[in-house]
DNA sequence: GTGTAATCGAGACGGTACGTCCTGTCTTCGG
DNA sequence: CCGAAGACAGGACGTACCGTCTCGATTACAC
């Protein structure tokens, strides 16, 4: 409705929007976040600069638009029977997401770029893909607690945000131990 | 000794040296961290481009050494009586230097760095500055815990590190509260 | 004929085409012809860019149907009497014409561009303005004479031509002196 | 002198500069002046775009100055003997220059922009490269004329260069004719 | 003192990405 | 089929910064 209405002109074209995609996903593995550029993206794609540009305005915010998806359903996790099994599974997948995936390495140099770039936090504040995965864990493995969610957030996820994003090695990392950890503070 | 074999030739001079991280130091606070360049560092210290590039690679690397001792001091806590207290402190300080401090921007433009620029993640792979000064605060509030030091170390920055860093308004921390919350686990 | 055959679908809109003519006119006097654009002209016209490019290939084929019709007019000369009055009225209509007329900066304009650019130079290849109105007035002035007319064009015309193009002030210019310099050598 | 006293920092490169000169003229020819792009030209003479806009602002002032030097000896004529043989050898030496020498295209093209471009009017007009030559020959044929040299200038050059730039095949020209046509007036 | 050598500020060098603009084509809807 | 609107791929624009390179000038140590 909003959209059919007195629409004129040539219509966006969809192909264009999925070949930037697709190229963004593409170099960020390729050559990294720090070495994209936007010429590089529209090349890449096979796109003109200009329509690259009349559709976002920052790398950026295409490698958001090319990796919220992702991110979401790779932090999703299926309910495992327990709490602790719960938290733990989660705990993995975060570690599996920010570690390895693609879609974590997107959203870590989007992290990054946040700190130092107001409208990239701007960008991140108006979807917090952590925060939304870790509540909906938290809140099905404990109904009850009185804990406030944010707080339980930052406690669940903390611990190992930090040991990652500092470049600490995974390995010395262990979901069950700082799944129990959680519960025995929460 | 290093300094003092048979060198000839003009020496560093030391004057340059401190423009150059005073330079670094007010172009943080006045156009920040993305917007600084090797070029507008070198015209700002009134120093040739070349001079810098003889000392530094990289405007990360003389961020790290303008911010190092800074960071380092900001972070050291007074004892000051009990380990709830001595724990409260220094996340307060924590907030304080993640939040506001010149210095805890510098770091959080190099952590956001090293997330996608490997010589970056190097550089502070080579000094721990959170780590170092957390382990300082656990060792001195619990001389005798059994757990490793690394996962404790974690389990008191991470909460109060994902907060600040994924952008959450720090007034909503009470570092009492998670003082508490960590001596629950350890 | 040619229009009335089995022609289907709407016709080509005359005010289209009176609005784009109207609308390089008038950019010519406000911009000039190097900042003149399809782009501008189209949106200046209030008309589609393919309605232009359907009907004419540059902006100087258009340029050259906005002003062809105004620069036979203006070089136009009625007849005054003597053979050296009919000459001089004719040196100061084309330094008028040449100097200050929009339409003489579109003949110049054009003229410039067909200095490099093959299509133009044809384009002003198929009307010969200047030639074609001197030649009126040399024939009129002079019936009898034995120079062949294309010679005496080029006598007439080119120094007054050669001053204003090479950028000499045409307060210098005397159209009665040159008038009898020319009359001189026929 | 003035050129050696307080230098600082690296000096220009001859190199570049003769580089770049050498790319417009063989662009001049291979591709002619409309296609000709600062770009293309930075490329061709293997230099940085930066090097070639540092002291040129112009594919004009470029052309202008890799195209003096050989107009002005192009335009240099020997002592003849007889006047008409000297106006003769000019006007024949005028002809070669508009019409074919690579030199002259860059002029004529030079004179076109200049008719629609401010900027480079005031180039041309602060070297008068046609008058210039005309006047040298004119003053040798006819030193006691007392006849201004700019209107007797104008006389010898018009014909001739209106003809030619108005696109006129230069065979039906007669410089012997001309000559004697000039001196006719003069 | 007189080299010798590494430093300094300055600024030009060849490159490359920036974000904007225009090109000529295309794809939509409405007359 | 024409027309307005506007998105498309492409490419030049002029600017900024990159990291390197030459300059002349300075400043130390070794002779």
């Amino acid at each position: 409705m909003d959209d059919a209405r007195g629409r004129v002109g040539r219509p966006r074209s969809e192909q264009a929007r999925v070949a930037v995609l697709q190229a963004v996903d593409d170099l960020l593995v390729e050559i990294g976040y720090a070495a994209m550029t936007m010429k590089g993206i529209a090349e890449r794609a096979g796109v003109g600069r200009q329509t690259v540009y009349r559709w976002w305005s920052t790398k950026a915010e295409i490698l958001f638009e090319a990796g919220a998806a992702d991110a979401e359903q790779e932090l999703a996790i299926e309910p495992a029977g327990s709490p602790l099994d719960d938290l733990t599974a989660y705990l993995e997948a975060l570690v599996r997401f920010l570690w390895r995936s693609p879609a974590g390495a997107a959203y870590r140099a989007l992290l990054g770029e946040a700190q130092h770039d107001p409208a990239v936090a701007e960008l991140l504040a108006g979807k917090d893909i952590l925060g939304d995965s870790a509540r909906v864990v938290i809140e099905r493995a404990l109904p009850d607690s009185r804990m406030p969610i944010e707080r339980a957030t930052a406690l669940l996820i903390g611990p190992t945000f930090f040991w990652v994003l500092s470049g600490r090695d995974p390995a010395g990392l262990d979901a069950r131990t700082l799944a129990e950890d959680f519960l025995r503070q929460v």
